[in-house]
DNA sequence: AGGGTCATTCGGCAGATGGCTAATAGTATC
DNA sequence: GATACTATTAGCCATCTGCCGAATGACCCT
């Protein structure tokens, strides 16, 4: 748990955006700015000061408030976030990329891997798919340094992204939303429709990017993947 | 690299005694203040403000900048440190104790080791000895988090420490001086006498602290130190 | 005894931080 | 439309940072 905190801190110290990381980590955390600033007994503008870089080298004594305020309300809350931070694994490998040799469609997609849209349907036929890349959430968010924390998306415009081990959708949209590139379509995995994070569905609506679920396990769907290469 | 980097940053931004902290990797990096101010085209006094906590908060810029200087200068000098504790495997022991039903002394053991005396030769006798502890000098500045960095000492005093994967002896030596309780002894490994680092010798001196080296592969050690139990 | 490197302490100062309040605005929900 | 929650922006100010230079002690060396 420690080591966790030492990772967020060092992030955020280290960041040439210190703002932008303090913001993934604490929507990461699923805690609104007026939340964590009411818990840290300061106003709410403050907090978007910090988000917005307006000072630009805070002092350690505010980063640590901080990760202390997003583990303690966590905490609060049942710990799952860090629990779940925690009993990931490293050294794993965390994307795995699926192309097709032709272009595809999300309806098609989501019709093989038995996929439901929860946000922004209308769109699901738009735009052309030529792959699928699937990703660890979790991991994801632990091992990318912050610098290289939107790289991965450089090429998944016209891919879609399968998110493994989430469990609201929260992270990952947040991750998408930071992205310079946006990919064609997001496809939770293992997460029933209505459990699915407000704010991730509110991100897909804004970004335009159709967000579903699908129920398949794993190897199932890496079978209907690569069937329809 | 900069794992390691944001490890360091945060373990400074996160401790209760950041300039201590700051004290800490400096010296394990080797960089003596004036050395560090020069590179950071700072005046030397600032530095020594920081390590004793003048600034009670200082700012992510400031930690930015140290880091940075301390990787550059050891990439100057050919990177060593830097390899050395990335080559460093982690989820490994990294410490391992040998007890003696019977107190032994500094003189005796370093006789069933080979072991040569560098600093503090006089003092090898009176100290009683009751057990040896091996430690793997890089992964305990690694793996232990600044917090309870010297919580392995507290059950050292009347033993010797025997620390591995050592280049110099001056990263162990300045973890001994940070520690509160101290052992009766050290001892390094696979380390030519005249190589042992100026200022570990110094502060073994004025720790009042025999300081030895031996050549001695570890598994003789370990059967020395267990046939002498 | 004197010179060199090492580190610490302290007073001082420009400028930045850390915080406030108030105003603004976008979305949701009632 | 009103209310509530979200986040951003701007002006303001006391305090503290970030840095200096000078003075002070340790050492070690020759």
């Amino acid at each position: 748990m420690d080591q966790l905190k030492v990772k967020i801190a060092g992030e955020i110290a280290l960041s040439s955006d210190p703002g932008n990381a303090m913001k993934k980590w604490r929507e990461v955390f699923g805690v609104s700015q007026s939340d964590l600033s009411h818990y840290l007994g300061i106003s709410p503008s403050t907090i978007s000061d910090y988000e917005s870089n307006r000072r630009k080298s805070p002092g350690i004594g505010v980063i640590r408030r901080f990760v202390d305020a997003l583990f303690q309300i966590d905490l609060k809350a049942g710990g799952e976030l860090i629990k779940r931070f925690m009993e990931a694994e490293p050294e794993q490998k965390f994307f795995e990329a699926v192309d097709f040799s032709k272009a595809t469609t999300g309806a098609k997609l989501l019709e093989a891997i038995q996929g439901e849209c929860v946000a922004c349907s209308r769109k699901v036929d738009e735009l052309p798919l030529y792959g699928v890349t699937i990703l660890d959430s979790i991991k994801i968010i632990l091992e990318l340094p912050y610098e290289s924390f939107v790289r991965i998306y450089s090429t998944t415009s016209q891919r879609a992204l399968l998110f493994t081990g989430t469990s609201t959708g929260r992270s990952p949209m947040v991750a998408v939303r930071l992205a310079p590139i946006k990919p064609a379509m997001v496809i939770l995995h293992d997460l029933p429709a209505d459990k699915v994070d407000r704010l991730a569905v509110k991100i897909a609506e804004s970004e335009g990017i159709p967000l579903a679920v699908t129920k398949l396990g794993l190897s199932e769907i890496k079978k209907k993947l690569e069937a329809s290469v």
